[in-house]
DNA sequence: TCTGGGGTCCTAGGACCC
DNA sequence: TCTGGGGTCCTAGGACCC
């Protein structure tokens, strides 16, 4: 049977819902009708666009873009930071305004989400729904959004992409070739700046080419992705929407240095409170990694990652950064400056238990061992409970050392504010 | 005054075992 | 002395998304 797909797209998603939170706060102009962008932090060099207004747009502004070549596009622009918990507190509105359509509801990012409405129509038609919703989320919650509407997740994203903002497009099976085939192979879904340039040297420059082109060709060339890109064009996708929350296959976070560093001691301090960090994240989740991964970014943008298997599951933050610190030590170059350092956990399972190792490595643990582990639970228990009432900003592990490097981080990080300052 | 941070999935090569 | 593949696990890196 055919399904009933719509994607709905926040427009401008960061800077509608700034615009709307500053207008509450009694602000007299709304971003969203001058050029404005929200963008990252320049003296903490994380400054890129992560949105724009309309009129940001038409002096050529694009999503992330550097702060500084967005400025020199559009003299005058104004710049917002971004404010994640007002943007999470709409994307929540959003969700709960769209439960009333179905429950059927795959929340595909902060600003998107696909809901299958197939057995939820109720006599009317799928359009008609999604010009409801586009109407209702512009009146009842104040922001607007695009409205696709197709057979499938694939039609119903590329849909919603078409003009903006506050538009609801259908694209049927037969409206491919008008709607979507002359579109520049750039816009299909999946395809990134890797892949375009190489179509365009075998001559396919349109979604229409790449329909067109041998599915074999691209597959020798490009493997599964050119099978899937082949299919994209033509529209075919069979992929659910995933309604019901899924698990976390990794967690991590990386943080761009405000200076870089070259001193793996420093890089030390830094990688604990992150392991401070993730390690809460995965016990929330009530998750065990397998796997450790350090990445790091040097001065020059070049990236690279190490990755350590565990010989049992854990969460404890103290063994994710004893792994990472190890990582850290085999992996880093020294005297390189490096600007970013990041630490993710991935392989999560929702057991403690390796099965492999149950009878194994447990019985053949020491009771000193195993008191220690008791101890370090306790410790993280602890110490996520004063993170749930207080926030995670002051707070990291109990050992008295590394609470003084802690603190000598954040001085680092307040001394840097100060110079800016 | 260049270039965020959070993810997922895929591929390729080496180690190791049979 | 020389010469096999198939399968699985692990790791590093790349590509893509918002």
């Amino acid at each position: 049977m055919e399904r009933q797909i719509l994607h709905v797209d926040v427009n401008n998603a960061f800077l509608s819902w700034t615009a709307l939170e500053m207008l509450k706060n009694g602000s007299k102009i709304d971003i969203r009708e001058i050029p404005a962008i929200i963008g990252g932090d320049e003296s903490k060099r994380s400054g890129i666009v992560l949105a724009k207004s309309m009129k940001a747009k038409e002096c050529g502004i694009k999503t992330a873009d550097t702060i500084y070549q967005a400025k020199m596009k559009c003299p005058g622009l104004k710049i917002f930071p971004s404010n994640f918990k007002i943007y999470k507190e709409n994307s929540n509105k959003l969700y709960n305004l769209l439960l009333q359509y179905t429950d059927k509801i795959e929340r595909f990012s902060i600003d998107e989400c696909f809901l299958d409405m197939t057995n939820y129509l109720m006599n009317d038609t799928l359009l008609n729904k999604g010009k409801e919703i586009n109407k209702r989320v512009k009146e009842e919650l104040g922001f607007t959004v695009n409205v696709g509407v197709a057979h499938n997740k694939l039609l119903a994203k590329m849909a919603s992409d078409f003009t903006k903002p506050d538009r609801v497009h259908t694209l049927w099976e037969e409206e491919i070739p008008t709607k979507m085939w002359n579109l520049p192979v750039s816009e299909l879904f999946m395809l990134g700046k890797r892949t375009v340039p190489k179509l365009y040297n075998m001559q396919i420059k349109t979604i229409g080419d790449l329909a067109k082109s041998n599915k074999e060709m691209l597959a020798k060339k490009f493997g599964k992705h050119g099978i899937m890109m082949w299919e994209y064009a033509n529209g075919i996708d069979n992929s659910e929407v995933k309604y019901k929350p899924e698990k976390p296959k990794g967690i991590g976070n990386s943080i761009t240095l405000p200076q870089d560093i070259s001193e793996i001691e420093k890089l030390e301090e830094i990688l604990l409170s992150i392991a401070d960090q993730v390690g809460y994240r995965l016990r929330k989740e009530k998750m065990y990694a397998n796997v450790i991964n350090v990445q790091l970014r040097t001065k020059n943008f070049i990236d690279t990652s190490h990755q350590k298997k565990l010989p049992a599951p854990t969460s404890s933050t103290k063994e994710i950064y004893k792994t990472a610190k190890e990582i850290l030590k085999e992996m880093y170059r020294k005297g390189t400056p490096i600007r970013l350092i990041g630490l993710r956990v991935d392989n999560l399972t929702e057991t403690e238990q390796n099965q492999k190792q149950i009878s194994l490595f447990d019985n053949l643990e020491s009771t000193e061992n195993q008191k220690d582990k008791e101890k370090q639970k306790k410790l993280d228990e602890t110490l996520d409970k004063i993170k749930e009432k207080y926030g995670d900003n002051l707070i990291t592990r109990a050992g008295k050392m590394q609470v003084e490097d802690f603190v000598k981080f954040k001085k680092y990080e307040i001394k840097k504010e100060d110079k800016k300052g």
